[in-house]
RNA sequence: GGCGACGUGGCGGAGUGGCUACGCAGCGGCCUGCAAAGCCGUGUACACCGGUUCGACUCCGGUCGUCGCCUCCA
């Protein structure tokens, strides 16, 4: 196990990954809501908490990866009803789409994706213990935690509970304690066609108390990293945080790993604004490839822009690790590549600093083209399979040219010969017509696949 | 208004109290019949103003600007 730091949000420090047991480490990312196809915003937090979990594993960690989805929620029914669809139908036709979407990134699936329907006992046996240890409150069917009950509210939002913002007119304000007490479970309304029995009554629970729940099942409490997008610190996660740690008396989570927003022009990438790129779209005219090395080439803390320049650029970049796994043989690299590969790790060791990492994987890449021919390609199979990109390695041509492309570059070879250079340059011409780039390296000439 | 973060070369994007990030694009060169690919070289980079320091892009203070959260949101 190398050591590894990560930015925790609550401290606001640079925090080292210290697993409550041998080297298990248990994260658990925040998922969509399953109301719409995902859009790369979303795609940005599975693909770094996926990238993360990989290198985690090749570090010697056995880390378990667990992104809920949330099944249950005001805008599935919003959605439900628009599309004139039963909510659950809905709801189980975008997780299936949530998972085709990102069965596309090729980075493999989380260890456990739990939907909140999946998880009512737990979620109601957590309410219930929050009400019997006095943080949570009954009222006219919802039940609300009572914010002014856990003096440590707004610890991981740095927020002063008092200087909050308590606007009137909030649901629910009538029956609330204090405007900022949120739903742990709300009542059935009309309109709503899924309910869950409760002691409470018919109902369905509030989003918060859906991923404290899901969490604790998967990896007890106290466990390594809560992850998700930075517009879930407040109120998502400190909500998560406070109702966990006012029931248990232990923390949620050890650090707060929180990645930042895709920007789409110059504001956030949001369904609600309406400014999005659908996943399998972006998947769809730029290639999955492209989609991770604009998704990585970005620290996950910053802001990332999303346009077509970006996509190109990482496309550019495939290209040029695509050419020298050409040349690479398999086998051990020499140890002047070693520091490249030793940095990689260690970016990635350093709060997860991939374009740092991708950094190193372009210099050991400079280095090997000037090694020439035969350089041993271990290192570059051993990075690229961390950040998910061993594709690259594999020639993209299976069948290899036609005999018909082969017969013309004998021909071109011919009018070479002949120093007949204006046939030389036709036949090339053809070729790449026929979707090959005609490149003369030192051993005679090469058929490569057109871009 | 409160909280959090950020302003780096043509573009994108790391990082550091003094030493080449890296990628894309440009320019010059090597290689090539010419290209392509690759390699080498190249561009007075760190918003502005003060301060601390032998020395600051990097630390401190202020100014201007941008973004996120404060409501559902990855």
């Amino acid at each position: 196990m190398i050591p590894v730091r990560i930015h925790d949000s609550l401290t606001g420090d640079l925090l080292p990954l210290e697993p409550r047991e041998g080297n298990k480490v248990g994260i658990y990312a925040c998922g969509p809501t399953v109301y719409g196809r995902i859009h790369v915003g979303n795609a940005r937090p599975f693909v770094i908490f996926g990238i993360f979990r990989r290198f985690l594993n090749a570090s010697g960690y056995d880390a378990k990866l667990v992104c809920n989805l949330t099944d249950v929620n005001d805008k599935i029914y919003a959605a439900a009803n628009a599309a004139g669809l039963g909510s659950q139908e809905l709801a189980d036709q975008m997780a299936a789409h949530y998972r085709a979407d990102t069965d596309a990134l090729g980075i493999g699936r989380p260890d456990a994706e739990p939907l909140a329907t999946g998880h009512m006992h737990g979620i109601i046996s957590l309410i219930s213990d929050l009400i019997e240890a006095g943080h949570a409150y009954e009222a006219a069917g919802d039940v609300y935690f009572d914010v002014r009950s856990h003096a440590a509210y707004g610890e991981l939002s740095h927020r002063d509970i008092d200087q909050m913002d308590q606007g009137e007119g909030v649901e629910g304000s009538q029956i609330k304690r204090d405007p900022l007490d949120f739903a742990l479970w709300k009542a059935t309304k009309a309109g709503e066609d899924t309910s869950w029995d409760s002691p409470w009554g018919a109902g369905r629970p509030g989003w918060h108390i859906e991923c404290s729940a899901m969490a604790e099942a998967e990896l007890g409490v106290d466990f390594e990293i809560h992850g998700g997008g930075s517009d879930l610190v407040f109120p998502h996660h400190e909500n998560e945080q406070a109702q966990t740690a006012a029931a248990r008396g232990k923390p949620l989570a050890r650090i707060w790993m929180h990645n930042g927003m895709v920007r789409f022009g110059e504001e956030k990438m949001a369904k609600s604004v309406g400014n999005v790129l659908l996943l399998h779209e972006a998947i769809g005219s730029h290639g999955r490839d492209a989609v991770l090395i604009w998704l990585l080439g970005g620290h996950y803390r910053q802001p990332l822009s999303c346009t077509d320049e970006r996509f190109a650029e990482a496309n550019a970049r495939a290209a040029r690790i695509r050419e020298v796994a050409r040349k690479v043989v398999p086998g051990p690299s020499p140890d002047s590549l070693r520091p490249y590969r030793e940095r990689f790790f260690e970016s990635l060791a350093d709060d997860f600093n991939t374009p740092a990492a991708l950094a190193e994987l372009f210099g050991w890449i400079r280095e090997a083209n000037r090694e020439g021919e035969g350089v041993g390609g271990d290192d570059l199979v051993e990075m690229l399979s961390v950040l998910a990109l061993e594709n690259l390695l594999v020639e993209v041509s299976s069948d290899g040219p036609d005999a018909e492309s082969l017969e013309l570059l004998t021909a071109r070879e011919s009018a070479r010969s002949a120093k007949d250079w204006a046939e030389a340059d036709r036949i090339r011409d053809d070729l790449l017509a026929r979707g090959w780039v005609v490149r003369d390296g030192g051993a005679g000439p090469e058929l490569i696949p057109a871009p």
